[in-house]
RNA sequence: GCGCCUGUAGCUCAGCUGGAUAGAGCGCCGGGCUUCGAACCCGUAGGCCGCAGGUUCGAAUCCUGCCAGGCGCGCCA
């Protein structure tokens, strides 16, 4: 409808630039909103608030002249009247807005599907946790994200890989793997030494049993009992991460590992091409990379002195392979911790020609957890820290995911465990699904009352009047664009106060009933009836789709 | 010291990318079920949008400088 709007506004200006009535010159940027207050339209534009300074004229007057040439072939707009500074607010007839929920019947489910991203590849990679432990809170918050990102991405016509990058080459692994044999051989002797930097947990003592039924490590030589326990833990570890990534209701289609980078022989043809750019130099006996050329602080190092290749040097390799296998555009979410590769990795991409916005890094912030007035410090090493596997059976996974796809991804987030125990009833994500519920629960009652839906809505929706009808029709009518902006903007919780807007208004639209019988959905008029329960389906079909896109149910009863 | 993020109601957070009277949930106080689901609705209280300048018709939003918090600045992973 904005859209729409926009045409007539265009027109409008151009047949004023040919009449003379405006000074001729390119349009400056302008926008077309749906205003807070009600009383200022369906849409207000500041398009002669923009034009004012170079048409050199009061803002209102220029209004003014647009009203009085409105070129609206569609026979869209009602009334528009000039406003404030010289506004122009705009109320769109309402055949309109009938015309929109007749569309949104008819689609059903397919409402909302776009095609901004029609031709698009895109990556993108999420979560890649380290298997050395299990999930925890802040995982959960990057694959809750991630999901739904990749689920509005494709709704709007991306064509979305999700990949999962393993850490399974470094220092870590052998560390997991040390962990392990020391924690099995303490069982029986406790003072054999730990690991420094090992990970003490509960999960450690659980994966030296379970190796310890897989191998004789009492009787193999320690050094291939630790690469046993390192390759087994992480595999382990790996199909545990898997598990409860399935668990939350998120899939990855590919699972990328570092350590195959190393292996088949990616790296080194990464290096030869580095070598051919002449980007790499040898200095103090370590191999490096030109990125001060192209952004970053300073140069960095690929290959140690001691011959190892830094978790840098894969990195590259594994992004530039990433931009061979064809996609259009890639997004990493990322710990907010890992902000400062984004430009070391964007410097090595700019050196290679690639534009700055093919990679989109997300940054999320730390997920920061509270007890009371006490701060939780979460640890791997220490083993002190809550899993995301903790937290959904402690919450449910609809009220996990919410919680964490109502902040914005930039914003650090704080946690306070006792609340989200008895975050049950009060938690927002029962309100969004109680109103799917609670219209499934008319539609039982309509039936039993004997009612039966016409196949075409056309001949009803002129029964809705109510202020309250049409403000509904008004905010079902922006969800694809809503989308839109989500994607382009990579904002993801905006979907989850959507929902809750559409929500709130159909509750306040459902208790107008209490009060008065004529503004119950299901009322002596049975014309009206059947418009009001066009309504409520439609209100229904964007509900459903919507948590369908939050990867949270949408349940008829509860 | 440098860089990124944040600072909005008692708490947790939104604020549609510069618009008109700054919002929600939770919490507090009060009201509403003999008929479509009270996991709901209605009302009251609660704000120097961290501070100070600047940009303009117009700033929570953009710019500069401070203040506060978080996170990074390795030939660690």
């Amino acid at each position: 409808m904005k859209a729409k709007l926009d045409v007539v506004l265009t027109a409008t200006i151009d047949h004023c630039f040919k009449e003379g009535l405006l000074l001729r010159q390119t349009l400056p940027k302008y926008v077309i909103e749906i205003p807070n207050n009600p009383d200022h339209g369906h849409f207000a534009t500041n398009l002669a608030l923009v034009l004012a300074k170079s048409q050199k004229k009061p803002p209102r007057e220029i209004a003014n002249i647009i009203l009085n040439n409105l070129i609206d072939n569609q026979n869209l707009i009602a009334s528009a009247e000039i406003a404030g500074p010289g506004f122009i607010n705009v109320m769109i007839k309402s055949q309109q807005w009938y015309n929109i929920l007749s569309e949104i019947i008819r689609l059903k489910k397919q409402f909302g599907r776009t095609e901004l991203g029609k031709g698009q590849k895109i990556v993108v990679e999420f979560v890649s946790a380290n298997p050395t432990g299990p999930l925890h809170l802040g995982h959960g918050r990057g694959a809750a994200l991630g999901d739904t990102l990749c689920r509005i991405l494709s709704n709007c016509g991306y064509d979305v890989t999700r990949e999962f990058y393993i850490n399974d080459a470094g220092q870590q692994i052998r560390i997991l793997g040390e962990s392990i044999y020391s924690t099995f051989k303490q069982i029986n002797n406790p003072d054999y030494p730990f690991p420094q930097n090992g990970y003490h947990a509960d999960y450690i003592y659980e994966l030296a049993q379970t190796v310890s039924q897989m191998a004789d490590l009492d009787n193999l030589p320690a050094e291939e009992s630790i690469n046993l326990c390192a390759q087994k833990g992480k595999e382990l570890m790996l199909n545990d991460i898997k598990k409860d990534l399935e668990r939350f209701r998120v899939k990855f289609h590919t699972w990328s590992s570092e350590k195959d980078i190393h292996n088949n022989g990616l790296l080194e043809k990464t290096l030869e091409a580095l070598e051919k750019k002449e980007l790499i130099y040898k200095s103090d006996g370590a191999l490096w990379i030109k990125t001060a050329n192209y952004g970053d602080d300073k140069d960095r190092v690929l290959r140690k002195k001691d011959g190892q290749f830094t978790y840098f040097a894969s990195d590259i390799a594994y992004h530039l392979e990433k931009r061979k296998r064809g996609f259009t555009g890639a997004i990493n979410l990322w710990g907010a911790d890992h902000h400062g590769y984004v430009p070391r990795i964007q410097s090595v991409l700019a050196s290679h020609g690639i534009p700055e916005n093919w990679l989109s890094v997300m940054l999320i912030q730390l997920v920061k957890l509270w007890k009371g007035s006490c701060e939780f410090k979460m640890s791997k090493r220490s083993g002190h820290f809550v899993t995301l596997l903790e937290l959904i059976e402690e919450v449910g996974i609809d009220a996990a995911r919410f919680v964490f796809l109502t902040k914005s991804h930039d914003s650090g987030l704080d946690f306070d465990i006792d609340m989200v125990k008895k975050q049950d009833s009060t938690n927002p994500v029962y309100y969004v699904q109680y109103a799917h519920a609670r219209i499934c629960s008319i539609f039982r009652k309509a039936a039993l009352e004997g009612i039966l839906m016409e196949d075409n809505p056309d001949n009803f929706l002129g029964n809705l009047v109510l202020d309250e009808e049409l403000a509904l029709i008004r905010a079902l009518a922006g969800f694809p664009s809503l989308l839109d902006d989500i994607c382009l903007n990579l904002e993801p919780h905006r979907l989850t106060y959507y929902l809750t807007s559409v929500a709130s208004m159909f509750h306040k639209y459902f208790n107008l009933g209490a009060k008065v019988q004529e503004h119950r959905i299901i009322n002596k008029d049975i014309q009206l009836t059947l418009a009001r329960l066009f309504l409520i389906d439609g209100i229904r079909t964007v509900l459903s789709s919507g948590l369908d896109l939050l990867g949270i149910s949408a349940p008829q009863k509860m």
